[in-house]
DNA sequence: CATGAATGAGGCTTCATTCAT
DNA sequence: GATGAATGAAGCCTCATTCAT
């Protein structure tokens, strides 16, 4: 067993993530990601049909790490619907602040013809009751329930959340601004108020 | 006046944004986007120097097309801070209601290297006090001032006003919510609260 | 009758001969010939035919510059063959001296399809007793009838005399060496040496 | 051991100078010369990083094997320095005529932009005292410090003595005259007469 | 006559993918 | 399995030439 068996996966998610998170789709092809990987080209082709493949095997690996992150013990010890909110909105905020290159990569998948099928996928497949989607659907369900978030459909409150959260790391990462602490905590607090009935 | 005037630099615009738009970068190679602004291929290469200034020309010209919409005799006449935040931030949603090619457009601009450098040069330019930017600039300050407005850095303020609107705009063009005019108010509103102090 | 009559002509051929002894063939499209010389693209072409035909219609003009130059009254005059050898060779290196950018274009002219094709039209017409050529043959043919020159057929006496001539003038150009006065003389004078009996 | 191994290279190479002999650079597209080397396109990519530097390096190799004759053991054996001139530039001469289309390309190169790149690179290059050059320099000046040779600067030297040559050659190729043994001796012989104190 | 906007064939180069080793 | 040389379709861009003004 050496150092590289099948974790050569692994590498190769990491290194086409990396260099489409710095430099666009445009700026990843095959020959570079291979390269950062220290794998050969037809390696990738092991692991994936091609290269749209490779980039949504991308997007489901990090959706599965920040779900990890989000939904971790903290969060399953009761709460109110406010602390559990403030808890998953800072938690994203600090996952992108750890994980910029993920953020970068997330914003370009999303914004482009895969996000567009990606989501779409999602949405033909059940409204799933796990996941990241199935905890803040309750988390907002029983919001509205209890009196505490605004009767809007989930979308909505869905863009309220998470809009801004997406917004502003983008300005940070940029350098328009710097976040830290006090202003990440400003931020979702500002986002609670404007679903909070 | 003739067929061909030299608004054949307009239709090269429009062609380019309709294929971005519908079908990513990678989906409008300049032969298509000729073809469909019916011109030559060379023509492109009259009014802009590559594809890359093509494509920050489109955003220049959806920019101003944007602001035309916003600034209007409406909005110049006096208001309440909450009116005019109400004003734009519904007339943005309206105006990407209207025109889902230019949403489709900007945000896959501004989530690409594109969108980045554009920033940055804006950034480096001092912060004009005219255009949209400017407008909006004077619009917070002006409510931080009155303590109508949560005192934030600028740019969490525009986060808070417009990630949600960008957020819930692409859903509705993806088909997950279809957004009507209670429902537009009802997110605006909401955005309000996010920012009000 | 304005400055600019028909000597548009004129301007046209020292645009592309500037232009292409700078920059080579690749270097002078029609657009910048057209620039350079202050004339509208479509102007080219009411005085030549097509590209082809303005290059060797500069090569035309330029060898009758240098006819011009070489056999002048001081040439007509009689001397001994060594003496008129030197007048000719003498003169064709001051000349290219003076203009080197006529120079940079025989050269790239005279090795390419261009100037094959040019040789061969001047061969396959009769052996003109008349300009350069019938002056040099004459020159030789008496040369050799007076036991002066080396018996040799003449495209080897052409060589002898003017391939170096050629060649340093290069090396000047590419500042490999500064020709002065006295070295030009030793040059031409070991000419000379080549071809005398 | 198969039918593909890495003398693709060698092929780009050949079909290339062929190509570009027969009929000059704009007669020699990437996609002819991939034809020609019975290749991919994309292969002469691997080679070569554009099509400049498969130009330039076409001239490499064409020197070195031109040296590789020009320098064999019928030259080492002492002789002396008429002798040894006599050797080299005779059998340049023999080399082109064994060679035409390296002659061709040669010509071509040396004279347009990519030549006087070549020379400049070399000059800038201390003068090296191995290869052709080296040898030359030594020959010359040997030559002169022994009062058997002119004392003219090096680039003279090698103008009366390869000039003629070059320019004679050009003339046997296009069919102005026919080079025969006897004549190619007379005509380095005359060279060496040019040179000769 | 002169102009230069318009054109599209054709050149250079990239890159996803294959396949022999 | 892993590799990377080979491939050629396809993208970007240039430029000789035309033609309406």
């Amino acid at each position: 067993m050496k150092i590289t068996k099948a974790d050569k996966k692994a590498a190769v998610i990491r290194a086409a993530l990396e260099l489409i998170a710095e430099r666009g789709f445009h700026g990843a092809p095959a020959a570079n990601i291979a390269a950062r990987a220290r794998v050969g080209v037809g390696t990738i082709y092991r692991y994936f049909e091609n290269k749209d493949a490779l980039i949504v095997g991308i997007m489901h690996d990090l959706e599965a790490r920040v779900a990890a992150r989000l939904f971790d013990e903290a969060y399953l010890k009761d709460g109110t619907a406010r602390e559990r909110f403030l808890h998953i909105s800072g938690g994203l905020l600090n996952y992108y602040m750890d994980n910029p290159l993920d953020f970068r990569f997330v914003e370009q998948f999303m914004n482009s013809p895969y996000g567009a099928a990606f989501c779409r996928d999602k949405i033909f497949g059940e409204p799933s009751t796990e996941g990241v989607a199935g905890a803040l659907r309750r988390l907002f369900e029983d919001g509205m329930d209890g009196g505490l978030v605004k009767p809007l459909p989930l979308p909505v409150l869905f863009s309220l959340s998470f809009g801004p959260v997406m917004f502003i790391m983008r300005d940070h990462i940029l350098g328009l601004i710097t976040l830290d602490e006090p202003l990440m905590d400003a931020t979702v607090k500002a986002c609670w108020d404007a679903i909070k009935a």
